[in-house]
DNA sequence: GTCTATACGCGGATAGAC
DNA sequence: GTCTATCCGCGTATAGAC
C-alpha cells in the first residue's frame, strides 16, 4: 500500500467528519483543516463541494465492492460476515466501515448517497439470498443487519446482538 | 379533535420537507412557504431554527408515546404492531410514521434528535422483551424493525416483509 | 500544486409597520 | 399575530500570487 494521497486524505478527513459530526455541519474549512490544507489546496483537488460528494461516495462504493468480495470469499460465509462486522464500533471501525456509516448518514440529505447506499445493501442481500436458499431468512439478516447500523446513526450499540450472531442466522433459518 | 393551530400546521410542514427532502435543504423559507405563513410569522412561532426542531422532536416523541401505549393495548401484541406498522410507506404514512422518519433523518446530524430516537427505540424495545421474555428474541424484532426505518431512511422499501410478519416473529422466538 | 485574499449569495434572525 | 424590509454572518467558489 503506497502512502495515501492528498486526495485520499481528503476524503478519509471528510468521511470522519461526516461520520462524527454529521453533514449538516461540515464545512469546506473544516474538511480543510482536518486534512491539514487550506481551503484553496481542497479546491484543487475537488473542483466543488459535490464532487467532494462524489469522490467519497465513489470511495465507499469500492470499498464495500470489496469488502462483499472478501465476503463471498470468507469461510464462515457471506451471511455471518455481514452480521459480525455490521457490530463493530464507529469510532474504532474499519475504512469500510466508517466509509459506509457516511454514506448512510448523508443519504437522509442527498438523493446521490442514498443511491449508492441501495445498490450496496442490494448487493449483500443478493449474496445472502444466494448462500441461504431461503430468501426469507435473507432478508431477515440482511435487514437485522441494516438495523444494526441505524443504531450506530443514531449513536446506539448493538451490545446484545454481538455475541449472539451465530444463534440469529439459526432462528432465521428455520422454516 | 380541533381544527390544527398555526404551530402545528407550521410542524407539520417541517416535517414533510424534512422526511422528502431531507434536513440539509430545509429553509426557514421554505417551511414558511409551505405552511402558508410569511418567515417572519414562522419566526413569531418558533424563536429560531433551534426551536423549530425542538418542536418537532417534541412533538415525535408524544406522537410515539401514545402510539407505543395503543401498541401495549392491542390484542396482537406490540412486536407485531411495531413489525406491521414499521413496514408502512413513509409518504402515505400515518403522522406517527412521518414524525419518526423525520426525527430519525434529522439524527443524522442533530445530536439532540439522535438521543430522542434512541429513547424512542429503548421503549419499544423494552415493551417487547417485556411481552416476548426472550430478550434475543425481542432485540432481533426490533432490529428488524429499524431495518426496515433505515431503508425508507434511503428510498428502499421492504417488500419482503410486509406479508411475513407473522413467520419473522415465529423464527425470531425460537430457541 | 498549494496558498491568500476576496467576491458573492443565501439562510437565519431582527426591527418595526400594520 | 402576521407581514415586509433589512442586516449580518458564514460557507462556497474564484482569482491570482508564489
Amino acid at each position: 500500500m503506497p502512502r495515501p494521497s492528498q486526495r485520499d486524505r481528503i476524503l478519509d478527513a471528510y468521511t470522519d467528519l461526516v461520520v462524527d459530526a454529521g453533514p449538516e455541519t461540515v464545512t469546506l474549512d473544516a474538511v480543510a483543516a482536518a486534512a491539514g490544507v487550506s481551503k484553496g489546496g481542497l479546491l484543487y483537488h475537488f473542483g466543488s463541494r459535490e464532487a467532494l460528494l462524489d469522490g467519497l461516495l465513489d470511495r465507499a462504493r469500492e470499498l464495500n465492492d470489496a469488502d462483499l468480495a472478501t465476503a463471498r470469499a470468507a469461510d464462515e460465509g457471506v451471511s455471518r460476515y455481514y452480521l459480525r462486522t455490521s457490530v463493530d464500533d464507529p469510532a474504532a471501525g474499519s475504512a469500510v466501515y466508517r466509509a459506509t456509516v457516511a454514506m448512510i448518514k448523508l443519504a437522509a440529505t442527498e438523493p446521490r448517497a442514498a443511491e449508492t447506499t441501495r445498490r450496496c445493501m442490494a448487493g449483500w442481500r443478493a449474496a445472502m439470498t444466494e448462500e441461504l436458499g431461503d430468501p426469507l431468512a435473507a432478508d431477515i439478516v440482511a435487514t437485522v443487519g441494516d438495523g444494526i447500523y441505524l443504531r450506530s446513526i443514531v449513536g446506539d450499540g448493538s451490545p446484545g446482538l454481538v455475541d449472539a450472531v451465530e444463534e440469529v442466522i439459526r432462528r432465521a433459518e428455520r422454516s
